[in-house]
RNA sequence: GGGUGCGUAGCUCAAUGGUAGAGCAGUGGCCUUUUAAGCCAUUGGUUCAGGGUUCGAGCCCCUGCGCACUCACCA
């Protein structure tokens, strides 16, 4: 299908067509820059505070955000990656002719280098007196009209792209006119780069472990399939690492930890994306009360990092990061907000009872687990805003947790809460082999054989295992949500670059 | 999957069932240190798609598509 252009772009077609009839290549091969908008802000001030000579010459290149034509002068701001940088084209010191043809073949959009030296002009900006352009890259389709103003020191947004459909759809041009998404992203960055060197310098082996899996495990989530056309082999797309990373501590592998993608085959909504950006890691030799403060200690680190301190404002919320968190025993937690003593209530049918008598709807078929699961989800969750963990939780909903010996139908697990959302899941690992089978055959049992969710039992993990597998600590992150409190985003979409977005009908 | 809302110019948004508009961007003109530069003129529309009601639909009805919020699902 051939491309329509709109009525603004035939103008710039005819522009690039006009160049090329110059012989001027709206594309060229090589660009030139010798220092960045911010490293000729340096230098010119350094300078200045010096009483050196300011007249430096640099060539700057970026992209035209903004022109102003008066008469025989235009003044133009391009951006670069580090910010912005005002252009002054003069008759007098390029000529009539370069300047008209400037204002005439030159868009916002457009990739420029400008040669001049740098000055100030009356109103005390810096700027470029340019005395040589060229075209870097001619833009066809125009950026999105977008004017700022400064007023007393706040930068107020008159028009821009906003609608979020286009903003993810074309995540590109969300990017180029919008320098807080910018900014978003190297925090993000910021935040994987510090996580990694506080495990890193924990004595940890960062690894790499298959996506593609013949057996999918380590979390109760349905998965994407897809198949090998060579090897005829059905395959899945990852739920998690853990399964395979806990290999790896068979494999005297004593610290090791991933971060990766995972898929998930399941609903979307705020705080889920289908593929989305997970933190594990598993240390030998610790419980999960050694995971719970490493765990502090990592993300105050992460924090202190990435934002120079370890109070966060999320959305209306001022978050307190020092360690330590609030520990909260899920039994307890749920009854301080429902009244309700699951300990009281040691089966399916006695739970329902308690939670009917307050009212609460209950699904029909569903185990003990996942009543609990539900109560914390939807009573407990919200209310747990500062950073808080929730310990000890049944054992038919963490098959892979360690039970405590003084309780087996309790397990030592923990999920960790900051502004209602959970962040982390983490336990004491279980390693005895011949338990772990027991807790896949029980599992097995809650599903029918056809049940999506139902698991395939993994017979070569539980070799694994008979090799013998040190007592360890499991954590598992998603980086997506820590990323969202970093950089106080309601939504995890905001912080995934290219979020999944329903397919456009093509050519219905 | 359910509910609610939204979809109009390149962007952001208006428009009692009665001639589809504004700001920015674009185009032409004036203007030699501007700051959302200003002034004058001007171009630009399959109103998401398809059906229906009506003398007449951007607006009302139906279907579909997409997005947002929300509920459900999500050890």
């Amino acid at each position: 299908m051939p491309i329509e252009y709109t009525n603004l772009e035939k103008i710039r077609l005819e522009k690039l067509e006009r160049l090329r009839a110059q012989g001027i290549d709206p594309y060229p091969t090589r660009a030139q820059r010798t220092h960045t908008s911010s490293e000729a802000a340096q230098i010119f001030e350094k300078a200045e505070s010096e009483g050196a000579d300011t007249n430096i010459s640099v060539i700057l290149a970026g992209r035209i955000r903004s022109i102003r034509t008066m008469g025989k002068i235009t003044f133009a701001h391009i951006e670069d990656g580090d910010g912005k940088i005002q252009l002054f084209f003069r008759a007098n010191d390029i000529g009539e002719e370069a300047l008209a043809f400037f204002n005439k073949e030159f868009d916002l959009g457009d990739f420029i280098q400008a040669n001049g030296e740098l000055f100030r002009t009356k109103t005390g900006e810096l700027t470029l007196r340019v005395s040589a352009y060229r075209l870097l890259a001619k833009a066809i389709t125009p950026l999105p009209a977008d004017k700022e103003e400064e007023v007393d020191g706040k930068i107020v947004r008159h028009t821009s792209l906003s609608d979020p459909e286009m903003r993810y759809r074309q995540r590109y041009a969300d990017l180029a006119i919008n320098p807080q998404v910018r900014q978003i992203f190297r925090t993000r960055a910021a935040v994987v780069r510090a996580l990694r060197e506080f495990l890193d310098r924990n004595g940890f082996l960062e690894v790499e472990t298959p996506i593609l899996q013949p057996i999918y495990g380590g979390a109760a989530a349905r998965p994407f399939t897809t198949y090998h056309n060579q090897l005829k082999q059905n395959l899945f797309l990852r739920i998690s690492f853990e399964l395979y990373l806990k290999r790896l501590l068979v494999g005297n592998i004593e610290r090791v930890y991933e971060i990766g993608r995972d898929f998930r085959n399941e609903g979307v909504d705020r705080t889920h994306n289908p593929e989305f950006t997970q933190l594990e890691f598993y240390m030998a030799y610790a419980d999960y009360e050694k995971v719970m403060t490493f765990t502090e200690d990592m993300v105050v680190y992460t924090a202190d990092q990435v934002l120079g301190k370890r109070t966060i404002t999320y959305q209306n919320h001022e978050l307190n990061l020092q360690p330590p968190w609030r520990r909260l025993e899920l039994h307890q937690g749920i009854l301080d907000v429902t009244g309700i003593d699951i300990n009281a209530c040691p089966t399916a049918e006695s739970l329902a009872a308690a939670m009917q008598a307050k009212g609460i709807q209950v699904e029909p078929q569903a185990t003990r687990g996942k009543l609990i699961d539900g109560l914390l989800g939807d009573y407990l969750c919200p209310t747990l805003i500062q950073p808080t963990f929730v310990y000890n939780y049944p054992r038919d909903i963490s098959p892979l947790a360690k039970s405590k010996p003084e309780n087996p139908s309790i397990v030592e697990r923990f999920e960790g809460y900051i502004a209602g959302m959970e962040m982390c899941n983490a336990f004491t690992e279980l390693n005895d082999p011949q338990d772990q089978e027991a807790r896949f055959l029980e599992m097995g049992r809650d599903y029918d054989a056809d049940d999506e969710e139902r698991h395939p039992m993994d017979e070569d993990y539980l070799r694994a295992m008979r090799y013998g597998m040190p007592p360890n600590g499991g954590f598992g992150m998603g980086i997506d949500r820590l990323t969202m409190l970093f950089t106080n985003c309601p939504n995890i979409r905001e912080v995934i670059l290219f979020p999944h977005l329903r397919e456009q009908d093509a050519e219905a």
